[in-house]
DNA sequence: CTGTTAGCGCGTTCAG
DNA sequence: CTGAACGCGCTAACAG
């Protein structure tokens, strides 16, 4: 059916041996045959099997992206980026999305389902039991991880205890005292780590200002934007509501400004909100926000990844901080109640 | 290295052939046979090879997706739907996109290089030269197209037309006049079935209402929040701006919604408009919108090819047409303008 | 119901 | 610089 090596080689007058290197660029050819092999392969329309290669060197040219989502923001952007940086180096993009919790606990995932069939993977945050992990390890395969760190991998990410850090500080410095934090709801298994450092970040900046973060200011929802919205009602329902809100990703900001709205309160004027991601949308709703890069994390990670491939072995176990800045924008300012003393 | 099918079969103490049919599940194996080999290849961890298995059977259990954006809202829905179906049913995702255009015009996409790759094709509304479509069809695979259908293949998609009839006519109905028309720049190569059927949709609607289009009233922008904006504006400064704008997609009308904030004006009282999606950002801007379900056409999708590739040839030319909803919301209504005769 | 055997298409020694 | 021959791990006849 398909032309193969043999059917290349018959007709250049050459022998299968000479086809393959001459095809791959490999040395010890003569520039004339090479170019010979060059033209009947094209003439013939030859696209060499990829199993068959597979098969005989065990290598598969496919990087394999474990996420638990592929619509999300985050997600999608870690997966474009990853895209075309590993197809610009002739690998292909095994997606595997990790099965939904089914009942709160997802079926576990099986590693070795992945054995002889990527040469790398790529983890989006996933958060992985530790069998999981261990499984993947024992691929002994080049693993690299996206908004988390493990230990023995290697791994890109920001600073999400700094990002949280950043975020309150701004606040702080507008004059804020009662600043409020809306995390992930820990009961969503995915992009744990970043959460709970952002959270671990907002509360470092209030008790280095001499602050300590009042439990009642403390609070979570869904990671999106009805999440954002609910925890923001809650938080402006309190005898006492925050004059400033650090919001830990922008999609549930987007819902916290509209808890705002819904409330008959302005930003800045009756309460700031901070964001995290620089979201598409974020400009449209002026949020102020931390911005992260999802797009170089990703081709950051499919570079360590590719030049782990490649044979070079300096980033095996590297992890990769990438930066993030502050966007203020026009959902944060002093605020009329931050500026009036209220004791 | 990896443990192989006749690590298994010697230590089953049968034939590799047993091992293969066991493990398959096919049938003339003796139920005491085939649980001795379950229980030795879970024992010794087998994996089976599937480059093996694709060279013996020419089979490579994969299904390509191209696409020509992995973190648009309707690609990565669309994507993230084939993924899980496909999983489902066992296959795997290799996801291309197809290269940006560097200078306008992209470099041209081989189909050749799915071959032996794939099992079958999803296009996901990239707009194919006639030579890519021709070489797409040479594979002789299964091939399915969402968001657009054309002939000789297995497609999913909306009635475009019929969404732009359908948003132009409840502006009609409100009472509106003169309504505008913000579509996709036809420049950007994608997704232009859509919006040009979307536009077709917008005239027909108004011919029927015996109005003529206004040419001053149709205008396209890039298909994001910024193109919206700025088509928007364009139509507010004019002397007679519409009173009711049809907007091809959400993403555009989001920004179109801010051009009417950044230009003093009120939804609805000044202006009336109304997308297309139900992006899940939608409800936050009380956008009336015409709803697609992304998720079933991408489901849709896998199905087809699915059972295509299960031997049932019933879809092999089948074109499915999912029905769209008005979501009536509170960025349309009568407004003042209308109201009013003006004349 | 089970085993034997011959490829699938390529990469890779090892000779020449 | 080039060719011959083997093996990668599995499936699919064909025998039995």
């Amino acid at each position: 059916m398909a032309v193969t090596i043999d059917d290349v080689a018959r007709t250049a007058g050459v022998s299968t041996a000479t086809v393959s290197r001459a095809l791959r660029g490999l040395p010890h050819v003569h520039e004339r045959t090479r170019a010979v092999v060059h033209r009947t392969a094209s003439d013939l329309g030859y696209v060499p099997s990829k199993s068959a290669a597979t098969l005989a060197t065990g290598r598969t040219r496919t990087v394999g992206v474990l996420t638990p989502h592929v619509a999300k923001w985050w997600f999608a952007q870690a997966i474009e980026a990853l895209e075309d940086e590993l197809r610009a180096s002739g690998y292909d993009l095994l997606l595997l999305a990790v099965p939904r919790a089914a009942a709160g606990r997802r079926p576990a995932f099986d590693p070795e389902q992945l054995r002889q069939r990527v040469d790398a993977v790529a983890v989006l945050s996933v958060p992985l039991t530790g069998g999981e992990l261990d499984g993947l390890r024992r691929l002994h395969l080049p693993l690299a991880f996206l908004g988390a760190s493990v230990s023995g991998a290697m791994s890109v990410r920001v600073d999400d205890v700094g990002v949280g850090r950043t975020a309150t500080e701004h606040l702080l410095a507008l004059g804020h005292i009662r600043i409020g934090h809306i995390g992930g709801d820990p009961e969503e298994a995915w992009n744990v780590h970043a959460f709970v450092d952002r959270r671990a970040g907002w509360m470092s900046a209030l008790r280095a200002a001499g602050l300590s973060p009042d439990h009642d200011l403390d609070v979570s929802g869904a990671l999106t934007v009805a999440g954002g919205r609910a925890a923001m009602s809650g938080l402006l329902a309190l005898e006492q509501p925050p004059t400033a809100v650090f919001v830990a990703s922008d999609e549930m900001a987007f819902g916290a400004l509209t808890a705002v709205r819904d409330a008959g309160l302005r930003t800045p004027q009756d309460v700031s909100v901070v964001g995290v991601d620089d979201h598409e949308l974020a400009e449209l709703f002026g949020l102020t926000t931390v911005r992260q890069s999802v797009e170089e994390q990703g081709r950051a990670a499919a570079r360590m990844l590719l030049s782990t491939l490649a044979g070079t072995p300096a980033h095996s176990n590297e992890h990769l901080l990438l930066p993030t800045t502050l966007l203020q924008r026009v959902t944060t300012g002093p605020g009329a109640r931050a500026v009036l003393p209220d004791r």
